[in-house]
DNA sequence: ATTGAGACCTGTCGGC
DNA sequence: TGCCGACAGGTCTCAA
């Protein structure tokens, strides 16, 4: 499910749970996600003190007292839930579902981690810089992600957009979704060339400019979305509507889905050039 | 150096 | 009802 809004979503949630908490207890029901726990995982975390979640991209890093930092990836299906103890099974129950990890704080909460298709990640690592060895890009909504930093990365690239903008490389936690829409925002065909939004004669092109812009936009207002009735509704112009009327304004167009890269994409094929 | 395809998993949904 | 394929908001690795 989740790119970066749901992700920030998420640390915004756990953050006051968390926080200056110490951990009590930690249960495994498996012993990997996508990737083994590391070494001595549980013994890592039990008794630490939680301080910050910071987040880069798509990654959380829950920082620990030991100076070690939690890092936990939420894959296409992971999430976290929140209780009271006592509301839930014991941490080691007989079927534990896809309940994976619980961690118990000692003001009584306990946390579990959920995650069905187990393409999540849950790793610890030295303190430092979070996202530090992660090869991540920029952050989309940190002032420095601009049209130059977005045209610059364009540069020669003939890989369609939007599948550059899939590379967390390039920049952090967009998804699929989020790279639509953001596109759709810009009014650029997500197949074009990713160079043909390059730099000219050293200036970002106007649709540089569009699209650094429509990313930041997308996201901010993904993040601050209030759940709700029409939610679903109102949440995509271009994502999941294929056959559907284009919704800008003036526009007669129809959104296409096709695939680039493996995924799915949707389009306006007349408002996106 | 890039790029595409396949792999990793489970769940859901639509069609027959 | 049941079976089957297509698809799902993400990486990672391998081969061309």
């Amino acid at each position: 499910m989740p790119e970066l809004p749901e992700v920030e979503r998420v640390r915004r949630e756990l953050e006051p749970v968390f926080r200056g908490q110490r951990i009590s207890r930690v249960v495994l029901n498996r012993e990997n996600l996508r990737r083994p726990f590391p070494v001595g995982f549980v013994t890592r975390l039990e008794g630490q003190t939680v301080g910050t979640i910071a987040r880069r991209g798509k990654y959380l890093f829950f920082l620990l007292s030991s100076g070690e930092m939690l890092l936990v990836h939420l894959g296409m299906s992971g999430s976290f839930r929140v209780a009271r103890r006592g509301e839930l099974p014991a941490p080691t129950s007989d079927d534990p579902g896809h309940d994976h990890v619980v961690i118990d704080l000692t003001s009584g909460v306990r946390v579990v981690f959920n995650d069905p298709r187990r393409f999540g990640v849950m790793d610890l690592m030295a303190a430092g810089p979070p996202g530090d060895g992660l090869a991540l890009g920029p952050e989309p909504l940190d002032p420095a992600f601009d049209a130059e930093v977005l045209a610059r990365a364009c540069a020669r690239r003939r890989t369609p957009i939007k599948v550059l903008l899939l590379d967390q490389g390039v920049v952090a936690g967009l998804g699929n979704i989020y790279a639509t829409e953001a596109l759709h925002r810009a009014r650029l065909s997500p197949r074009r060339a990713a160079s043909t939004i390059a730099t000219r004669s050293g200036r970002p092109r106007p649709a540089a400019r569009r699209l650094a812009l429509a990313i930041k936009e997308v996201l901010t207002a993904a993040i601050e979305r209030v759940p709700g009735r029409r939610y679903r509704e109102s949440r995509f112009r271009a994502y999941e509507r294929e056959g559907e009327r284009c919704r800008r304004r003036g526009c007669r167009g129809v959104i296409r889905r096709i695939v680039q890269a493996g995924r799915s994409t949707f389009y306006c094929p007349v408002c996106q050039r």
